[in-house]
DNA sequence: GCTTTCACG
DNA sequence: ACGTACGTGAAAGCT
């Protein structure tokens, strides 16, 4: 037999260590609600043990569930660990069908351990043979022999500690089998088996350096000194024969296999494939598809596909072009309006005849141009919103927008990744498509392929969005949602792509001139910290930072983060009376913020129509908002006056031209009284009075026409923003900066008074623990697995998340409802004043001066009309000549 | 790529 | 005992 090399895996001992390495058990769940975190971790574990060992033959040993000869030696063996997490208990069934898809063989034996197998294994490899151990238990380098190495991991599971005979003598001075008397002396808290009394490492190891074994020291007593130690010694004596016993592993276990059954066969691709699809780890799966290539999927497709035939073509003409298609157009960059695209291609959707197309070529067709504007032909596309923008830039109009896959497949759904592969997954299709990245690469290697690779892809995309369309459909029928999709979500997406094509014009020359005045100051500023701090450092740096405050300094450490000290503004706040170099601090972060993001890096997005175009992704946020992108437009400064004044070079399109302004007054409040239905909350509104001013006074049991001073106002404002987030005694205590027993007495009071606000929170929380999901007013769902929990934390944030959804959600909505409205009277009065921005609560538009006044009747009448709720909805409305001069 | 900080509603 | 207010995006430093 020639040379082997045998890796034996302590798989109950690493998956456990796998689950803790990756803690974000949000993230790594997939579509059928299954925690992936310690497969995920476990897979790259296997990946890098593959890679670095290169075995001959492996072993993934597991314990067994119930008792085993070492508990029934000692009942209280293991007797005191804590219940599983059932996030990892629900995970132990796939380990085995991920190491089939690896092609490794697994055992576990009644009666004993995992350690047990890999002793036993490892004794029966040849002397030339080379054994590697690995697991997360310290105990098992007894093992070790000059053959057999050890190796523990360390850091979660990200490095691998050798423990060869010799590393254990020079760490111990011990042989290797002696890490079984030093467990019999110390004992095991982890194992729950005892040792001697107040005999740890230190003294073990004293003790074996002079006795070698626990056995030869009991033989030998009369050479140790009298003493308190030698009394526990001899007291525990039972304990330490017991204990000894129990920490040896077991090397002659009648195992029903031996090495030879364990021979590596390597990877069972498709087996893999068909994991790593359930799991949706969608980067193992790239890297598997990138090095089996493409033929594995092809044997997948099963025959009752349509007949596809693909057809490249040289000049568009009017008979490749059909009444119902599929189109796909191309482009890598994220951001679509600066991006180059790459590839043109549809499908007949009667047919089945796929059409390969220059796009250069393609967008200078009279009869392509007149196709995509004819809504009469329907097309199902993938992002319509972003065609729509690539198409505009090329001179192109789109119409007959029929289906929007992107669209349908996060309102199903809003945690669904977002690309065509996994969409063919979730819905049990054949994996027809290549991730994108398996494809183009990433980073710095991505890169267009040859065409024939190209157009594959392609083709195999609009394959794909081909079967999509009547699964997703009916998805959004059985969900009751295809009304969002269809009245509300749909219209929007052509309103957001007007919205971006048009942009908003921003004046060059006033963020230069605030930019170059800002570095000025921020010089200036720099050289004070500097003399302040005693020496030169980087300020923005948070770790430079936090060595000169709390080290050279010795100001008092009030947070610290999982790197460092913590530096953000609430903990400097708390400093700023304890040195001069705090309020300096704070300033220069201010100004650095306003002059990195905004003035240095606003200009970099104006495009040559003096314009800058941000995209509104429609399919991200987990509630329903918007978000703005590439520049994010939804957070210009506004709070702070100075930052505040750079809205004064967001300024209308044409002379003659102004901005108009209108927002919701409360609207989030306002939906959680409708949907609370909270009698009094609703009068409050209904009469018009100040909000927060009349939970003042109720919460503090005041006279209806008593004055409330603005501190008592502000400390009403943040409870009614606590109650829309899903309060917490901790979270307002933080806010006020009062303790938290007092923000648990004024949420109970705020209780008592809204009784039907109270009613509502543990309502939306229990309807979330039946179902799995909570919805808007309109039906948008979100769904949230972590309801039920066992960390306390993660359940928690769900539980807030429950209360916050339909609420951010439902005002989400009707934002929406009102710019579609907004939109369409636009057009119907033939206005030419248009939609610019929309930030969550207000919607900002510019148009000739002449036409403010009808925007003024108009708009501000849509937004409060488009909904009716059981309480007003109120706008509030402005115009300017710029954003700031906007109320 | 991840972490921290900070801008907005 | 646990230790976070809800929803986002961009810049900068660090590894």
């Amino acid at each position: 037999m020639s040379h082997k090399k045998i890796v034996l895996l302590d798989g109950s001992s690493l998956a456990f260590r796998a689950f803790f390495s990756i803690l974000d058990l949000e993230r790594f769940k997939n579509k059928d609600g299954l925690h992936t975190n310690a497969l995920f971790s476990f897979n790259r574990m296997l990946e890098n043990i593959l890679d670095q060992f290169q075995p001959t033959h492996i072993l993934v040993a597991f314990d067994q569930p119930g008792p085993t000869f070492r508990t029934k030696q000692f009942e209280e063996y293991k007797g005191n660990r804590q219940k599983t997490p059932s996030e990892f208990k629900e995970q132990l069934p796939y380990f085995r069908v991920l190491l089939d898809g690896y092609g490794i063989q697994y055992y576990d034996m009644a009666d004993y351990e995992a350690d047990d197998i890999i002793g036993t294994l490892s004794r029966q490899a040849d002397s030339d043979d080379e054994v590697i151990v690995i697991s997360g238990d310290k105990d098992l380098t007894q093992l070790a022999t000059d053959n057999v190495t050890v190796y523990i991991t360390r850091k979660g599971v990200s490095e691998l500690e050798a423990y060869t005979p010799e590393v254990i003598r020079e760490k111990f001075d011990l042989e290797p089998l002696q890490i079984i008397e030093m467990k019999g002396l110390m004992g095991d808290s982890s194992d729950n088996y005892p040792g001697i009394t107040r005999i740890g490492e230190k003294t073990a190891l004293k003790l074996l350096h002079q006795f070698n074994t626990v056995a030869e020291m009991y033989d030998r007593l009369d050479e140790l000194k009298p003493s308190k130690m030698k009394e526990n010694i001899i007291n525990d004596k039972a304990n330490a024969l017991m204990s000894r016993d129990l920490a040896e592993i077991i090397t002659n276990v009648p195992l029903e296999k031996n090495l030879e059954d364990i021979a590596y066969k390597g990877k069972q691709t498709d087996l893999l494939m068909d994991f790593y699809r359930q799991m949706q780890f969608n980067s193992f799966l790239t890297q598997l598809q990138a090095q089996t290539g493409l033929e594995a999927e092809a044997e997948e497709v099963p025959a009752d596909l349509p007949l596809y035939q693909v057809i490249e073509v040289d000049q568009v003409q009017a008979d490749h072009l059909p009444d119902r298609a599929a189109l796909y157009i191309e482009m890598l960059e994220e951001n679509y309006h600066m991006g180059q695209v790459i590839g043109l291609v549809w499908q007949d959707l009667d047919s089945h005849e796929i059409y390969l197309a220059d796009w250069d070529q393609a967008i200078q067709s009279p009869a392509f141009k007149a196709w995509l504007a004819d809504a009469s032909n329907q097309k199902i596309l993938f992002d319509s919103k972003r065609d729509q923008v690539i198409l505009a830039n090329a001179g192109l109009d789109l119409a007959g927008i029929d289906f929007d896959i992107m669209i349908a497949n996060y309102l199903i759904d809003t945690h669904l990744a977002k690309e065509l592969a996994d969409m063919l997954t979730n819905n049990d299709m054949p994996s027809l498509v290549k991730y994108d990245e398996a494809v183009y690469g990433k980073g710095a290697k991505q890169a267009v392929p040859d065409s024939a690779e190209l157009n594959d892809h392609l083709a195999n995309k609009v394959k794909a969005m081909g079967l999509l369309v009547e699964p997703l459909t009916q998805q959004l029928k059985d969900l009751h949602m295809w009304d969002l999709y269809q009245t509300i979500e749909m219209p929007l997406a052509r309103v957001l792509a007007r919205m971006e094509i048009q942009g908003v014009k921003v004046d060059a020359q006033i963020l230069a001139d605030k930019n170059q005045a800002l570095l000025e100051r921020l010089a200036q500023m720099e050289a004070e910290i500097y003399d302040l701090a005693g020496e030169e450092f980087n300020i923005n740096s948070v770790k430079q930072l936090g060595v000169i405050l709390f080290e050279k300094l010795e100001l008092p450490i009030i947070k610290k983060t999982k790197t460092g000290y913590s530096t953000a503004a609430d903990v400097l706040e708390k400093l700023a009376d304890k040195h001069p170099i705090i309020p300096a601090i704070l300033e220069y972060r201010q100004i650095s913020k306003l002059q990195g993001t905004y003035l240095a890096g606003l200009p970099t997005y104006i495009k040559e129509d003096g314009k800058i175009h941000s995209r509104f992704v429609q399919t991200l946020t987990q509630t329903g908002r918007l978000s703005s992108a590439d520049p994010n437009l939804q957070n210009i400064p506004a709070r702070i006056e100075e930052g505040r004044r750079i809205r004064q070079a967001f300024v209308p399109a044409h002379e003659g031209w102004q901005l108009f302004g209108a927002d919701y007054s409360q609207i989030e409040l306002r939906v959680l009284a409708h949907i609370a239905q909270d009698q009094h909350m609703i009068a409050a509104f209904k009469s018009g009075e100040d909000i927060h001013e009349a939970t003042a006074r109720r919460v503090f049991g005041l006279d209806p026409d008593t004055v409330i001073d603005a501190n008592l106002r502000r400390q009403a404002k943040a409870v009614n923003f606590g109650i829309v987030y899903g309060i917490s005694d901790y979270g307002l205590s933080n806010n006020l900066n009062i303790p938290r027993k007092h923000a648990k007495a004024f949420i109970e009071n705020y209780f008592e008074k809204y009784p039907d606000i109270h009613q509502f929170m543990e309502d939306i929380v229990a309807e979330a623990k039946e179902k799995g999901y909570v919805e808007t007013l309109f039906k948008r769902r979100r769904y949230l697995p972590d309801i039920d929990a066992s960390n306390f934390n993660i359940r928690s944030f769900a539980e807030r998340t429950a209360m916050n959804s339909p609420i951010q959600g439902t005002a989400a909505d009707i934002i929406k409802i009102a710019m579609v409205r907004i939109q369409d009277a636009l057009d119907e009065k033939g206005l030419q004043s248009r939609l610019l921005l929309s930030v969550h609560d207000e919607v900002i538009l510019e148009g000739p001066a002449e036409e403010m006044e009808v925007l003024s009747d108009l708009v501000p009448d849509i937004m409060e009309s488009c909904v009716e709720l059981d309480v007003p909805l109120k706008v509030e409305y402005n115009q300017a000549n710029d954003w700031y001069e906007l109320k």
